[in-house]
DNA sequence: CAGATTGATTGCAGATTCTGAAATCACCGT
DNA sequence: ACGGTGATTTCAGAATCTGCAATCAATCTG
């Protein structure tokens, strides 16, 4: 639609991306991002919320498909499973994009603020999955603890992907992970 | 210690929680806490590194707590219990502040950036357990997946602790929650 | 008791984040 | 050609947060 040249949002966060690394987060402006991209401060915030949204791109929609998937997984999986399957649904795209995965890792690292948002879209995932769970039938406290655990064990595998130097998928990561998962709550 | 009044935090405390509740987190500003606890703006930002900060006084030290607590713990304790332990273990002053927390809780679930700190704090406890339960010479994975849970766990049972018209003790929600834990994972 | 020290508070300047409202721009259908 | 549409821009401004120097009163020191 537009004469504007498409993709904003991707230039924006290539742009972000690459300031942040080069100088650190606290040290770029959004008017440096903006700049870099070919447009204005005001339009970075026409597109992100605020500064940190712009390494969190489609995090809303990816946790939307992941209640979604939660929701309609077949009856008979146990909750555990509809979520791993949920997870491992739409997992090859990350693994088509691990490099890029990497990079964002080691800038949320780096930085407290950024890594605060994570831990919210973390627990906003947990959130998600408690409420598919919960129309699936299962619940209270049930929903609740097990939604947590899920998004650790999401936490974990995606951070085994990230680290894993034979470059493993991230479905693999994930089954091992709910595999941990299973063998250490049979201890508690 | 000083010829200004003490209790500086406190009041700055007490005076952020009052505006909070009368005109709502967004709209008060950090001058106007300041002022009406009789002091300035910039002595705000000497007490609390930002504005969400002044709500969630003393964190760090309980976090600190609880990992010095699962670190001192018995060793033939299991985790959970080392855990469980930690968090009953100063409860009584929760016990004894429970009006304040359900102010307090009010005022988080009303704006999207407190819960956002919240669920910040609640990671870095998880964090916190799961090194100490490192220490304690439980490896990973399984210490960062326990501490995960035992995190969610303590959310569970203080929201149950704050809910409950029967005004029944922390501890007591805690052990509750601990046991609805042990009961949902033998379903996993 | 005068003077130095200390620690908390204050004043001020300024960069930066983020918002609201109105204006601009070029594509698109009619 | 003309108006609608959606994205971008411009502008003004409030609020957050930081750095630095100054102030102030209590306490320590000789």
């Amino acid at each position: 639609m537009g004469r504007w040249p498409g993709g904003t949002q991707e230039r924006l966060q290539e742009a972000a991306i690459e300031l942040f690394t080069e100088r650190g987060y606290e040290r770029t402006t959004v008017a440096e991002i903006a700049t870099r991209a070919g447009l204005t401060e005001r339009t970075f915030y026409n597109h992100f919320a605020d500064k940190r949204e712009v390494l969190f791109p489609g995090q809303d929609a990816f946790i939307a498909g992941i209640r979604e998937a939660v929701t309609a997984a077949p009856e008979e999986k146990s909750p555990l499973d509809a979520v791993l399957a949920a997870f491992t649904a739409g997992s090859d795209w990350f693994d088509r994009h691990r490099e890029a995965a990497q990079r964002r890792r080691q800038l949320l690292d780096a930085h407290a603020d950024l890594r605060e948002r994570e831990r919210a879209k973390v627990a906003a995932l947990g959130e998600a999955i408690a409420g598919a769970l919960r129309a699936r039938g299962l619940p209270d406290p049930a929903a609740t603890l097990t939604a947590s655990v899920c998004a650790a064990a999401h936490q974990l595998g995606a951070a085994r992907w990230l680290a894993d130097p034979e470059e493993g998928t991230l479905a693999h990561h994930l089954r091992a992970s709910f595999e941990d998962l299973r063998r250490t709550a049979r201890t508690w």
